[in-house]
DNA sequence: TCCTAACGACGATATGACCATAAGCCGCCC
DNA sequence: GGGCGGCTTATGGTCATATCGTCGTTAGGA
């Protein structure tokens, strides 16, 4: 079978036996050495790669490269799992919130000088963009993205990144990213970094739980638009 | 190509005229009416099944059936970046504790006296269990993901999940399931879900982050103890 | 009526062939 | 002599066909 297959490429890279970057035999190599036919392998190579833990590039030097996992799959998934089961966007803010206020205390417990002034450049950049009619859910995401950097934490940091996926794809989806009300957004990102600089706890959990409040309430919305369409 | 075929698919998935339980038509139905070969259609029908949104049974009257998605897969791939990426064990934990810890307010406001019961009722059973010698690492990871149910939100459950996972598997990995020290673990359980009954937060945050903080070292040693093998 | 054996539908795998792509090489032309 | 374009070749992508294992299903016999 070529779960077996699978299974144990995914062993050798475990146990370090390949490392980010090095290239697989060849599909052809593959069949010989594992004693099965090429479908077979594809197959497994296939899984891999939807699994993200291989990159496949064709042409001379081509062939399937392990890559270094990032959380695009697995934000890809969560996606899935928002359209598809008994969990609903309401449910995913909800754990959002929980972690991005959660993680508050450690970001200004961490945030460099370097974190801080590179958040205030983010949202300088942001109010230009919105000002020139730019601004877009995409940066506001960012922006949470890099707040979780803060905590030096590539767990946390992939948890917030997760997040967002699902959530602009809902939004994408019901075709609401025009009327953003990015002006209250943006201010509001700037006095949390403010609060950060200031290492201003309780500040910046008032503000972001606030921020997070408003989001979710616009979600909600457009939850309920898009109900109402269904029934229609 | 074959990646055409999923996203039909998926989209077909999503838009509802698939739903969980439906039957695909079969590789050779597929076939003819997307005109690709059956390896094409079999390598996209792999990946989905990867990615738990169909299931493929064999013999006659099998085939791909849609499948309502489970958090199953998606904590199979948080595993692998748990091992493969540049996030570390400890990151997860501290990633875990803050969700934990979060929830906790949550879990308070929404246990039903049914949630209390089904708890006391664990802990009476795990105390029992750990009398015989028989009190296991995932009747501990059991009872966190039980606490997580008490929000009554399938996305957080499924964060308190995912996250024990690759926790069990860094430990199993280490054979070091043996000694528990499951005593202090079921009594900090035991007290944790009597203040959950008195709806008593600050209680509740205490207890469990003590009880974080205990696992969290002992998760410490245990990797530090595999860095000095490795270096051997 | 009930049990069993043959049939047919369907996925799993194998084989061999051909196409598309892209990197590297070599020769041609300036 | 150097740069550039076509040729070579390794490699994945796709296809057609064939065979096998696994099941429901069904028909025939006890």
């Amino acid at each position: 079978m070529s779960e077996v297959i699978v299974e144990q490429i995914r062993s050798l890279i475990r146990a370090d036996k390949l490392r980010p970057g090095d290239r697989l035999p060849s599909e052809r190599a593959l069949c010989e050495q594992m004693g099965v036919s090429r479908v077979t392998v594809r197959e497994a190579l296939r899984v891999l790669e939807a699994a993200g833990l291989v990159a496949i590039r064709v042409g001379a030097r081509g062939g399937a490269f392990v890559t270094t996992p990032s959380s695009t799959k697995l934000s890809a998934n969560l996606a899935d799992l928002v359209n598809l089961s008994p969990m609903t966007a309401p449910e995913v803010i909800e754990a959002r919130q929980v972690v991005e206020l959660g993680i508050i205390e450690t970001v200004i417990e961490r945030a460099t000088e370097k974190d801080v002034d590179e958040l205030r450049e983010m949202t300088r950049e942001h109010q230009a963009a919105l000002k020139r009619g730019e601004y877009s859910m995409e940066m506001s995401a960012a922006f949470h993205v890099r707040v979780a950097q803060c905590t030096h934490n590539a767990a946390i940091e992939m948890l917030v990144h997760s997040f967002h996926g699902p959530l602009l794809m809902s939004l994408r989806e019901a075709q609401v990213a025009a009327p953003l009300m990015g002006h209250r957004g943006t201010s509001e990102h700037r006095e949390f970094v403010e609060a950060i600089a200031a290492r201003d706890v309780e500040k910046a959990r008032e503000i972001m739980a606030k921020h997070l409040r408003r989001t979710s309430q616009r979600i909600a919305r457009v939850q309920a638009s898009r109900e109402k369409g269904k029934e229609v």
